[in-house]
DNA sequence: CAAATGCTTCGGTTATCATCGAACTATGAA
DNA sequence: TTCATAGTTCGATGATAACCGAAGCATTTG
């Protein structure tokens, strides 16, 4: 009724079925045409654009031209943020749709939270790079140790590249499976893509599930598995 | 399509302005009446009490009965931390709202209620069992744990004589000043009690003041003040 | 007991908004 | 040019839900 920041207006854009399920979709970090969207929805053309418009009035999505398509995605990591802790509070209240399937398994192992890995592998890469005091968690976001920049350059990351950039380097994103927390900002996104560089691992096409090869996932255990003390 | 928990109805909740404003007024983390809530969300009580049973059902806020009073909060970090989230995409601040309760600088601080110790001191011993695992509160009353047990009688209690007795061990009480759980039942009182004994604390003859002496006092911070990780 | 206070339930009104059919614009292909 | 695909705008409809008045409980106080 008076003033502060308007969470109502924007909760209520995430509120209804038909824009969760779009944004939802848009998680995965793939750029989706209206028609995509449309069908992740369920919904006709005519509703989508409409939603479309109200999204993208609200700050959520951004859209960019290209031909005769229109491209979707989230605006930034902060709202793919949000949607990932709203997931945790719907999955902790008991609001899941769907009964554990085989794509839900999938899903809890590896999947991608917009751009980075989350997941029980996302987590054990968070937990594993803890464990190896290659990061810091004093209570605000989580930072790279001295060894831990060595570690990443190691790994095959242009660490220089990152903090050249004005983005966050680090930040923590909560798993709404696991109901811990993940890495996430610039270097959760560098590490998924060296994942797949590597060969380590694959997106689905068609979900947001993300496999990894038998000898990927082996290597991802040396590296980052849990540590055992002689 | 339908993958993942269900944000929408969770959002949707959030969106409808009234109910935003009843949760950004919970957000202090204070416990908050109805009536209050009615007038912080500009609406009737009637209205009011419709959406408390919705956000209640969503498992947004919990809800404690104490005299013909009905205090609601939120029921966990969890939801503050979206909440936060929220706020943010809208990119404003937050705002602070009413303030209740005793004016009395001394009668905040400590008090008495009743038989056991209320005030901001009274939350420092309740949440101090907890962050210390003396205490642990899963829905219901508040119970003691093993290291719990055994701290009670270290400090000097007879835990068996309470048992013993068929009044309630341990209650949580509402702080009306803070707002927030204290300790209380038999437990309360024997704390009470000891802390007399002790001569940490005398009570003020003509009012509900309890004071501290400056010993007493750092004792006391010592056993149950903030715990601080290495 | 009765009066007062705090909150809930019921019924009816109103306003919002998601939805789709149809018509329209824009880009690309034949 | 003509056709096809992608997306937008408009208007009408229908369902949902926020809202309040009035009456009903429940608890405390006098």
């Amino acid at each position: 009724m008076k003033e502060g920041p308007d969470i109502a207006s924007i909760a209520a854009l995430i509120g209804d079925p038909a824009r969760a399920n779009m944004l939802t979709a848009l998680m995965s970090g793939k750029a989706l045409t209206a028609s995509e969207l449309a069908n992740e929805a369920g919904i006709t053309l005519q509703t989508t654009s409409s939603h479309l418009a109200k999204l993208d009035d609200g700050g959520l999505i951004r859209q960019r031209k290209q031909g005769r398509h229109k491209y979707f995605s989230l605006t930034s990591d902060d709202v793919a943020h949000v949607l990932e802790s709203l997931m945790g509070l719907a999955a902790g209240a008991g609001h899941l749709r769907t009964r554990t399937g085989p794509k839900d398994t999938a899903m809890r192992k590896a999947r991608v939270c917009y751009n980075h890995l989350a997941g029980d592998m996302g987590i054990q890469l968070f937990d594993g790079l803890i464990a190896r005091q290659h990061l810091v968690t004093d209570g605000k976001e989580p930072v790279l140790t001295e060894t831990g920049q060595q570690f990443v350059v190691d790994f095959g990351i242009d660490l220089d590249a990152l903090k050249a950039k004005k983005s966050p380097l680090c930040k923590e994103c909560l798993d709404w499976s696991e109901r811990r927390s993940h890495l996430a900002g610039s270097l959760g996104r560098a590490f998924m893509h060296r994942f797949e560089d590597l060969g380590w691992s694959t997106r689905d096409s068609a979900s947001r599930v993300v496999r990894f090869s038998p000898a990927g996932e082996q290597d991802f255990n040396r590296l980052f598995g849990p540590v055992h003390h002689a």
